[in-house]
DNA sequence: AGTCGCCTGGTA
DNA sequence: TACCAGGCGACT
């Protein structure tokens, strides 16, 4: 489940990879992921054009693409980018491939195919991308920002954290471990936390998605990255599913619920 | 704010 | 063999 420090890992490393590489074909297996334009059109746009950038928006990869082309992924829940030979066996769900004058593919995986892409000529044309909220690794996210989106606010601390307009690229499984970190209950209102509860759970937010980064993400799932290496941090994940387990800080059972249609996990002992 | 639908593979 | 996972858009 690619969440932001696992698509900033996908990022940073296609930054490496991919830009200067010139399109000279682009394969659809599957158009399903090609939003728009019209499977036929994004062909014809991108090839036989050069890379020239790479960007992170909450989970989105944006490819910037010669010519005012730029490119939106979205992996969703299974969806994969990896980087590698063109002569090489091709995956069982590999749907999108870009296979480059120098002979390296990228290949778009994507076992349930829930992932999508959409091409524009102007960033502000995808129409999400306008409603995506603050990066949290951002330094103009700070507390006095974090403090106006939780204020006012009814909903249960941990759906606003997943919120992608107001807060963008966390998902259940760094939600759950902020809220863990901070010895904060899922189920608080937002507008119910105290400044120092606040300041806590921005702490332990930032703390774990820089931390998550380090280690190149959470494979859970099937994440990986573009070598098809799989992240290093599920390891140190103390609450996301871990239904059934005890408090990896105090003992006591975790308690398994369900909050806005996704599971949840956390100490009613810890966690007030 | 809650529910559905999209999907496949792993699990009860 | 039925069921469940879950981000996000669409719908209510």
């Amino acid at each position: 489940m690619p969440e932001l420090p696992e698509v900033e890992t996908i990022k940073r490393e296609l930054e490496k990879k991919i830009v200067g590489e010139r399109i000279k074909e682009v394969i659809i297996n599957l158009p399903k992921p090609i939003k728009r334009p019209a499977p036929a059109e994004l062909k014809k746009r991108l090839t036989n054009k050069k890379i020239k950038g790479v960007k992170r928006r909450g989970k989105y990869i944006i490819l910037e693409i010669e010519g005012e082309n730029f490119l939106f992924i979205h992996l969703k829940l299974t969806g994969q980018l990896i980087v590698e030979k063109e002569n090489g066996p091709i995956e069982k769900h590999a749907h999108i491939i870009f296979r480059f004058a120098s002979g390296k593919d990228l290949r778009f995986i994507d076992l349930r195919r829930f992932g999508t892409m959409n091409l524009v000529d102007r960033m502000e044309k995808f129409s999400t991308y306008n409603e995506l909220g603050f990066d949290p690794l951002d330094s103009s996210f700070n507390l006095e920002k974090f403090k106006e989106i939780l204020d006012k606010r009814p909903t249960k601390i941990k759906q606003l954290l997943m919120n992608q307009s107001l807060i963008a690229g966390i998902g259940n499984i760094y939600a759950a471990e902020a809220l863990f970190r901070a010895g904060i209950s899922p189920l608080r209102p937002a507008k119910r936390l105290k400044d120092s509860e606040i300041k806590k759970l921005l702490e332990a937010l930032k703390g774990i998605l820089k931390e998550a980064i380090r280690y190149k993400g959470s494979s859970v799932d099937n994440y990986v990255t573009t070598d098809g290496e799989e992240g290093d941090y599920e390891d140190k994940l103390l609450i996301y599913g871990r239904d059934k387990k005890n408090c990896p800080k105090c003992g006591s059972r975790l308690e398994s619920i369900k909050l806005g249609g996704r599971g949840t996990n956390y100490c009613p002992k810890c966690q007030r």
